[in-house]
DNA sequence: CTGAATTTTCAATAAAAAATGAAAATTATT
DNA sequence: AATAATTTTCATTTTTTATTGAAAATTCAG
Protein backbone atom coordinates (compact mmCIF):
# COMPACT_ATOMS: atom_id res chain seq x y z
CA UNK A 1 0.00 0.00 0.00
CA UNK A 2 1.09 3.45 -0.86
CA UNK A 3 1.35 6.42 1.72
CA UNK A 4 -1.54 8.05 0.58
CA UNK A 5 -3.37 5.41 0.53
CA UNK A 6 -2.70 4.22 4.06
CA UNK A 7 -2.79 7.83 5.78
CA UNK A 8 -6.24 7.91 4.03
CA UNK A 9 -7.40 4.66 5.41
CA UNK A 10 -6.15 6.06 8.75
CA UNK A 11 -8.00 8.75 8.40
CA UNK A 12 -11.35 6.71 7.96
CA UNK A 13 -10.88 4.19 10.27
CA UNK A 14 -10.14 6.67 13.29
CA UNK A 15 -13.36 8.32 12.20
CA UNK A 16 -15.61 5.49 12.69
CA UNK A 17 -14.08 4.56 15.57
CA UNK A 18 -14.17 8.23 16.93
CA UNK A 19 -18.04 7.90 15.83
CA UNK A 20 -18.90 4.94 17.77
CA UNK A 21 -17.32 5.92 21.33
CA UNK A 22 -19.25 9.49 20.75
CA UNK A 23 -16.54 11.45 19.49
CA UNK A 24 -17.81 13.86 15.61
CA UNK A 25 -16.65 11.58 13.11
CA UNK A 26 -14.72 14.50 11.44
CA UNK A 27 -13.17 15.62 14.69
CA UNK A 28 -11.56 12.40 15.12
CA UNK A 29 -10.62 12.43 11.36
CA UNK A 30 -8.90 15.73 11.72
CA UNK A 31 -7.05 14.42 14.89
CA UNK A 32 -6.26 11.69 12.33
CA UNK A 33 -4.86 13.64 9.79
CA UNK A 34 -2.32 15.21 12.44
CA UNK A 35 -1.30 12.71 14.22
CA UNK A 36 0.24 11.51 10.91
CA UNK A 37 1.35 14.46 9.20
CA UNK A 38 5.23 15.03 9.40
CA UNK A 39 4.70 18.38 10.64
CA UNK A 40 2.26 20.72 11.27
CA UNK A 41 -0.88 21.54 8.77
CA UNK A 42 -3.05 24.82 8.49
CA UNK A 43 -7.00 25.26 8.11
CA UNK A 44 -6.55 25.01 4.36
CA UNK A 45 -4.66 21.76 4.34
CA UNK A 46 -7.16 20.36 6.45
CA UNK A 47 -10.18 21.88 4.15
CA UNK A 48 -8.85 20.22 1.53
CA UNK A 49 -7.50 16.81 2.58
CA UNK A 50 -10.85 16.37 4.60
CA UNK A 51 -13.04 18.11 1.64
CA UNK A 52 -15.06 20.17 4.95
CA UNK A 53 -15.90 23.52 5.27
CA UNK A 54 -13.78 26.09 6.97
CA UNK A 55 -16.17 26.30 10.23
CA UNK A 56 -16.28 22.66 10.13
CA UNK A 57 -12.45 22.80 10.29
CA UNK A 58 -12.38 25.60 12.79
CA UNK A 59 -14.69 24.06 15.10
CA UNK A 60 -13.25 21.18 14.90
CA UNK A 61 -9.62 22.43 15.34
CA UNK A 62 -10.55 24.40 18.39
CA UNK A 63 -12.32 21.02 20.06
CA UNK A 64 -9.29 19.16 19.90
CA UNK A 65 -7.24 22.17 21.32
CA UNK A 66 -9.81 22.49 24.34
CA UNK A 67 -9.12 18.62 24.77
CA UNK A 68 -5.42 19.62 24.68
CA UNK A 69 -3.89 16.69 22.10
CA UNK A 70 -3.09 19.57 19.23
CA UNK A 71 -1.43 23.26 19.61
CA UNK A 72 -1.58 25.86 17.72
CA UNK A 73 1.82 26.75 16.17
CA UNK A 74 3.57 29.63 14.92
CA UNK A 75 5.59 29.49 11.44
CA UNK A 76 7.77 32.40 11.26
CA UNK A 77 6.92 34.36 8.21
CA UNK A 78 3.28 33.11 7.89
CA UNK A 79 0.09 34.80 8.91
CA UNK A 80 -1.64 31.66 9.23
CA UNK A 81 -2.19 29.73 11.75
CA UNK A 82 -0.43 26.26 12.11
CA UNK A 83 -1.96 23.05 14.26
CA UNK A 84 -0.04 19.60 15.12
CA UNK A 85 -0.84 16.97 17.19
CA UNK A 86 0.48 15.47 20.41
CA UNK A 87 2.07 12.33 19.22
CA UNK A 88 3.10 10.38 22.18
CA UNK A 89 -0.18 8.10 22.34
CA UNK A 90 0.40 7.73 26.10
CA UNK A 91 -0.42 11.65 26.33
CA UNK A 92 -3.05 11.49 23.75
CA UNK A 93 -4.78 9.02 25.92
CA UNK A 94 -4.50 10.18 29.20
CA UNK A 95 -5.57 13.41 28.10
CA UNK A 96 -8.72 11.92 26.11
CA UNK A 97 -9.35 10.26 29.76
CA UNK A 98 -8.72 13.56 31.83
CA UNK A 99 -11.19 15.09 29.49
CA UNK A 100 -13.94 12.33 29.53
CA UNK A 101 -13.26 11.81 33.26
CA UNK A 102 -14.10 15.60 34.11
CA UNK A 103 -16.88 16.08 31.53
CA UNK A 104 -18.92 12.56 31.85
CA UNK A 105 -18.02 10.25 34.89
CA UNK A 106 -17.46 13.35 37.72
CA UNK A 107 -20.96 14.87 36.66
CA UNK A 108 -22.41 11.09 36.81
CA UNK A 109 -20.92 9.86 40.07
CA UNK A 110 -22.33 13.19 41.70
CA UNK A 111 -26.22 12.11 40.22
CA UNK A 112 -25.23 8.27 41.88
CA UNK A 113 -24.35 9.60 45.23
CA UNK A 114 -27.79 11.75 45.38
CA UNK A 115 -30.14 9.17 44.05
CA UNK A 116 -28.69 6.52 47.08
CA UNK A 117 -30.28 9.32 49.47
CA UNK A 118 -33.72 7.98 48.13
CA UNK A 119 -36.36 8.46 50.74
CA UNK A 120 -37.81 5.55 52.26
CA UNK A 121 -37.66 2.24 54.78
CA UNK A 122 -34.92 0.57 53.08
CA UNK A 123 -36.94 -3.19 53.56
CA UNK A 124 -39.28 -1.88 50.89
CA UNK A 125 -38.20 -4.37 47.91
CA UNK A 126 -38.04 -1.41 45.68
CA UNK A 127 -36.13 0.61 47.13
CA UNK A 128 -34.06 -1.91 48.40
CA UNK A 129 -33.53 -3.46 44.93
CA UNK A 130 -32.68 0.69 43.64
CA UNK A 131 -30.21 1.63 46.07
CA UNK A 132 -28.66 -1.80 45.76
CA UNK A 133 -28.09 -1.37 42.45
CA UNK A 134 -27.15 2.69 42.25
CA UNK A 135 -24.92 1.67 45.34
CA UNK A 136 -22.42 -0.63 43.19
CA UNK A 137 -22.45 1.48 40.43
CA UNK A 138 -21.40 4.04 42.13
CA UNK A 139 -18.50 2.23 43.86
CA UNK A 140 -17.32 0.83 40.46
CA UNK A 141 -17.73 4.21 38.86
CA UNK A 142 -15.88 5.99 41.77
CA UNK A 143 -13.02 2.83 42.05
CA UNK A 144 -12.65 3.63 38.28
CA UNK A 145 -12.49 7.40 38.87
CA UNK A 146 -10.01 6.57 41.11
CA UNK A 147 -7.86 4.25 38.73
CA UNK A 148 -8.09 7.32 35.98
CA UNK A 149 -6.79 9.81 38.07
CA UNK A 150 -3.71 7.55 39.14
CA UNK A 151 -2.78 6.92 35.58
CA UNK A 152 -3.65 10.40 34.67
CA UNK A 153 -1.44 11.87 36.96
CA UNK A 154 1.76 9.54 37.81
CA UNK A 155 4.13 9.44 35.17
CA UNK A 156 6.53 8.44 37.60
CA UNK A 157 4.39 5.39 38.80
CA UNK A 158 5.64 1.78 38.28
CA UNK A 159 2.51 0.53 37.12
CA UNK A 160 2.24 2.94 34.28
CA UNK A 161 5.87 2.60 33.58
CA UNK A 162 6.18 -1.03 32.91
CA UNK A 163 2.82 -0.73 30.57
CA UNK A 164 4.90 2.11 28.67
CA UNK A 165 7.75 0.11 28.35
CA UNK A 166 5.87 -2.53 26.78
CA UNK A 167 5.41 -0.21 23.95
CA UNK A 168 8.89 0.92 23.87
CA UNK B 1 -36.36 12.29 46.92
CA UNK B 2 -39.12 9.86 46.26
CA UNK B 3 -37.67 6.54 44.71
CA UNK B 4 -40.04 7.25 41.63
CA UNK B 5 -38.53 10.13 40.67
CA UNK B 6 -34.90 8.72 41.85
CA UNK B 7 -35.40 6.07 39.47
CA UNK B 8 -36.71 8.67 36.86
CA UNK B 9 -33.27 10.27 37.69
CA UNK B 10 -31.47 7.43 37.09
CA UNK B 11 -33.31 6.85 33.59
CA UNK B 12 -32.55 9.85 32.59
CA UNK B 13 -28.61 10.53 33.04
CA UNK B 14 -28.07 6.48 32.32
CA UNK B 15 -29.26 7.50 29.20
CA UNK B 16 -27.59 10.59 28.65
CA UNK B 17 -24.31 8.88 29.52
CA UNK B 18 -24.77 6.06 27.45
CA UNK B 19 -25.30 8.20 23.94
CA UNK B 20 -22.24 9.97 25.14
CA UNK B 21 -20.39 6.81 24.91
CA UNK B 22 -21.88 6.15 21.09
CA UNK B 23 -25.04 4.04 22.85
CA UNK B 24 -28.23 4.34 21.85
CA UNK B 25 -29.85 6.59 24.44
CA UNK B 26 -32.76 4.37 24.41
CA UNK B 27 -31.09 1.33 25.09
CA UNK B 28 -29.56 2.96 27.47
CA UNK B 29 -32.62 3.80 29.23
CA UNK B 30 -34.01 0.18 28.76
CA UNK B 31 -31.23 -0.69 30.77
CA UNK B 32 -31.29 1.33 33.39
CA UNK B 33 -34.65 0.79 33.70
CA UNK B 34 -34.02 -3.31 34.24
CA UNK B 35 -31.46 -2.50 36.72
CA UNK B 36 -33.29 -0.57 38.72
CA UNK B 37 -36.66 -2.76 38.90
CA UNK B 38 -36.99 -5.09 41.86
CA UNK B 39 -37.86 -7.80 39.19
CA UNK B 40 -38.53 -8.99 35.32
CA UNK B 41 -40.55 -6.45 33.08
CA UNK B 42 -42.44 -7.03 29.82
CA UNK B 43 -42.39 -4.96 26.56
CA UNK B 44 -45.89 -3.39 27.59
CA UNK B 45 -44.22 -2.07 30.83
CA UNK B 46 -41.14 -1.00 29.29
CA UNK B 47 -42.83 0.69 26.17
CA UNK B 48 -45.41 2.58 29.30
CA UNK B 49 -42.52 3.69 31.61
CA UNK B 50 -40.26 4.99 28.40
CA UNK B 51 -43.20 6.18 26.49
CA UNK B 52 -42.00 4.22 23.34
CA UNK B 53 -43.01 1.86 20.58
CA UNK B 54 -43.22 -1.84 20.93
CA UNK B 55 -40.74 -2.07 17.78
CA UNK B 56 -38.42 0.52 19.85
CA UNK B 57 -38.82 -1.20 22.79
CA UNK B 58 -38.29 -4.75 21.00
CA UNK B 59 -34.99 -3.85 19.04
CA UNK B 60 -33.62 -1.88 22.29
CA UNK B 61 -34.21 -5.72 24.20
CA UNK B 62 -33.17 -7.72 21.47
CA UNK B 63 -29.41 -5.80 21.43
CA UNK B 64 -29.27 -5.49 25.19
CA UNK B 65 -29.97 -9.57 25.14
CA UNK B 66 -26.48 -9.63 22.17
CA UNK B 67 -24.71 -7.75 24.57
CA UNK B 68 -25.45 -10.51 27.24
CA UNK B 69 -26.44 -8.12 29.76
CA UNK B 70 -29.91 -8.73 29.74
CA UNK B 71 -31.99 -12.05 29.86
CA UNK B 72 -35.28 -13.45 29.01
CA UNK B 73 -37.17 -14.21 31.43
CA UNK B 74 -40.09 -17.29 31.18
CA UNK B 75 -42.95 -16.31 33.83
CA UNK B 76 -44.99 -19.76 34.73
CA UNK B 77 -49.27 -19.28 33.35
CA UNK B 78 -47.88 -16.15 31.42
CA UNK B 79 -47.79 -15.93 27.83
CA UNK B 80 -45.44 -12.84 27.66
CA UNK B 81 -41.62 -12.70 27.29
CA UNK B 82 -40.03 -11.01 30.61
CA UNK B 83 -36.67 -9.55 30.84
CA UNK B 84 -34.48 -8.77 33.86
CA UNK B 85 -31.07 -6.94 33.98
CA UNK B 86 -27.39 -8.59 34.86
CA UNK B 87 -27.09 -6.94 38.21
CA UNK B 88 -23.54 -7.74 38.97
CA UNK B 89 -22.23 -4.40 37.72
CA UNK B 90 -18.72 -6.36 37.18
CA UNK B 91 -20.19 -8.81 35.24
CA UNK B 92 -22.27 -5.76 33.55
CA UNK B 93 -19.23 -3.85 32.79
CA UNK B 94 -17.18 -6.76 31.38
CA UNK B 95 -19.54 -7.82 29.13
CA UNK B 96 -19.89 -4.45 27.66
CA UNK B 97 -15.67 -4.61 27.29
CA UNK B 98 -15.98 -7.57 25.73
CA UNK B 99 -18.82 -6.44 23.39
CA UNK B 100 -16.71 -3.48 22.09
CA UNK B 101 -13.57 -4.82 22.23
CA UNK B 102 -14.83 -7.83 20.06
CA UNK B 103 -16.51 -5.19 17.74
CA UNK B 104 -14.49 -1.93 17.64
CA UNK B 105 -10.88 -2.50 18.74
CA UNK B 106 -10.45 -5.82 17.28
CA UNK B 107 -11.49 -4.94 13.75
CA UNK B 108 -8.83 -1.66 14.73
CA UNK B 109 -6.02 -3.31 15.73
CA UNK B 110 -6.22 -5.91 12.25
CA UNK B 111 -6.39 -2.44 10.31
CA UNK B 112 -3.27 -0.98 12.06
CA UNK B 113 -1.40 -3.79 11.77
CA UNK B 114 -1.81 -3.75 7.72
CA UNK B 115 -1.29 -0.03 7.70
CA UNK B 116 2.33 -0.56 9.71
CA UNK B 117 3.60 -2.12 6.16
CA UNK B 118 2.80 0.84 3.97
CA UNK B 119 5.59 0.60 0.71
CA UNK B 120 8.84 2.81 0.75
CA UNK B 121 11.88 3.94 2.26
CA UNK B 122 11.55 4.19 6.36
CA UNK B 123 14.18 6.99 6.05
CA UNK B 124 11.31 9.46 3.76
CA UNK B 125 10.39 11.58 6.67
CA UNK B 126 6.57 11.33 5.54
CA UNK B 127 6.64 7.63 6.14
CA UNK B 128 8.52 7.81 9.06
CA UNK B 129 5.77 9.96 10.77
CA UNK B 130 3.24 7.85 9.67
CA UNK B 131 4.62 4.32 10.95
CA UNK B 132 6.19 5.61 13.86
CA UNK B 133 2.71 6.88 14.87
CA UNK B 134 0.57 3.98 13.30
CA UNK B 135 3.16 2.02 15.30
CA UNK B 136 2.75 3.16 18.53
CA UNK B 137 -1.10 3.28 18.70
CA UNK B 138 -0.68 -0.37 17.32
CA UNK B 139 1.50 -1.34 20.62
CA UNK B 140 -1.03 0.78 22.64
CA UNK B 141 -3.61 -0.86 21.51
CA UNK B 142 -2.33 -3.97 21.73
CA UNK B 143 -2.18 -3.74 25.52
CA UNK B 144 -5.30 -1.94 26.58
CA UNK B 145 -6.30 -5.47 23.86
CA UNK B 146 -4.52 -7.65 26.14
CA UNK B 147 -5.53 -6.04 29.84
CA UNK B 148 -9.13 -6.38 28.68
CA UNK B 149 -8.81 -9.68 28.07
CA UNK B 150 -7.10 -10.49 31.32
CA UNK B 151 -10.26 -8.24 33.08
CA UNK B 152 -12.81 -10.24 30.84
CA UNK B 153 -11.58 -13.90 31.81
CA UNK B 154 -10.25 -13.35 35.18
CA UNK B 155 -12.51 -13.92 37.95
CA UNK B 156 -9.83 -15.61 39.97
CA UNK B 157 -7.04 -12.92 39.02
CA UNK B 158 -5.40 -10.81 41.87
CA UNK B 159 -5.93 -7.45 40.78
CA UNK B 160 -9.06 -8.25 39.47
CA UNK B 161 -9.90 -9.43 43.07
CA UNK B 162 -8.46 -6.31 45.06
CA UNK B 163 -10.38 -3.63 42.60
CA UNK B 164 -14.02 -6.31 43.33
CA UNK B 165 -12.83 -6.32 46.90
CA UNK B 166 -12.94 -2.42 47.03
CA UNK B 167 -16.27 -2.62 45.72
CA UNK B 168 -18.05 -4.80 48.50
C1' DC C 1 -55.73 -27.25 12.98
C1' DT C 2 -57.53 -22.62 14.18
C1' DG C 3 -57.22 -18.41 15.80
C1' DA C 4 -55.76 -15.30 19.29
C1' DA C 5 -51.72 -13.44 21.55
C1' DT C 6 -47.30 -11.98 21.02
C1' DT C 7 -43.08 -10.75 18.69
C1' DT C 8 -40.52 -9.15 14.80
C1' DT C 9 -39.61 -6.56 10.74
C1' DC C 10 -38.95 -2.60 8.05
C1' DA C 11 -40.59 1.31 4.97
C1' DA C 12 -41.85 5.72 6.15
C1' DT C 13 -41.31 9.54 9.30
C1' DA C 14 -39.28 12.27 12.85
C1' DA C 15 -35.59 13.89 15.62
C1' DA C 16 -30.90 14.87 16.45
C1' DA C 17 -26.37 15.91 15.05
C1' DA C 18 -23.18 17.77 11.92
C1' DA C 19 -21.77 20.72 8.04
C1' DT C 20 -22.04 24.73 5.21
C1' DG C 21 -20.87 29.26 3.89
C1' DA C 22 -21.24 33.96 4.10
C1' DA C 23 -21.21 37.79 7.30
C1' DA C 24 -19.00 39.59 11.32
C1' DA C 25 -15.10 39.91 14.13
C1' DT C 26 -10.39 39.88 14.86
C1' DT C 27 -5.61 40.40 13.82
C1' DA C 28 -1.65 41.85 11.40
C1' DT C 29 0.64 44.85 7.77
C1' DT C 30 1.80 49.03 5.61
C1' DA D 1 -5.80 54.57 10.46
C1' DA D 2 -6.95 52.02 6.49
C1' DT D 3 -7.09 47.69 4.49
C1' DA D 4 -6.06 43.09 3.67
C1' DA D 5 -5.65 38.50 5.62
C1' DT D 6 -7.37 35.33 8.63
C1' DT D 7 -10.45 33.37 12.04
C1' DT D 8 -14.87 32.84 14.20
C1' DT D 9 -19.74 32.62 14.54
C1' DC D 10 -24.17 30.88 13.70
C1' DA D 11 -28.72 30.63 10.99
C1' DT D 12 -29.76 27.53 7.53
C1' DT D 13 -29.35 23.18 5.20
C1' DT D 14 -27.90 18.52 4.89
C1' DT D 15 -26.90 14.13 6.63
C1' DT D 16 -27.23 10.67 9.91
C1' DT D 17 -29.49 8.22 13.34
C1' DA D 18 -33.49 6.77 15.82
C1' DT D 19 -38.49 5.94 16.15
C1' DT D 20 -42.96 4.73 14.77
C1' DG D 21 -46.62 1.71 13.71
C1' DA D 22 -48.88 -1.43 11.04
C1' DA D 23 -48.23 -5.71 8.44
C1' DA D 24 -46.11 -10.12 8.57
C1' DA D 25 -44.38 -13.82 11.10
C1' DT D 26 -44.29 -16.64 14.93
C1' DT D 27 -45.86 -18.96 18.99
C1' DC D 28 -49.00 -21.11 21.83
C1' DA D 29 -53.56 -22.84 23.83
C1' DG D 30 -57.50 -25.29 23.21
Amino acid sequence: MKLAEARQQFVQSWGVLGSQWGINRTMAQVHALLLTAPGALCTDDIMEQLKISRGNANMNLRELINWSIVDRVIIAGDRKEYFQAEKDIWKVATRIMYQRKKRELDPMLKVLAALELVEGDKRNPDIKAFTETVGSIRKFAAQADKSMDTLIKAEENWFVNQFMKLMK
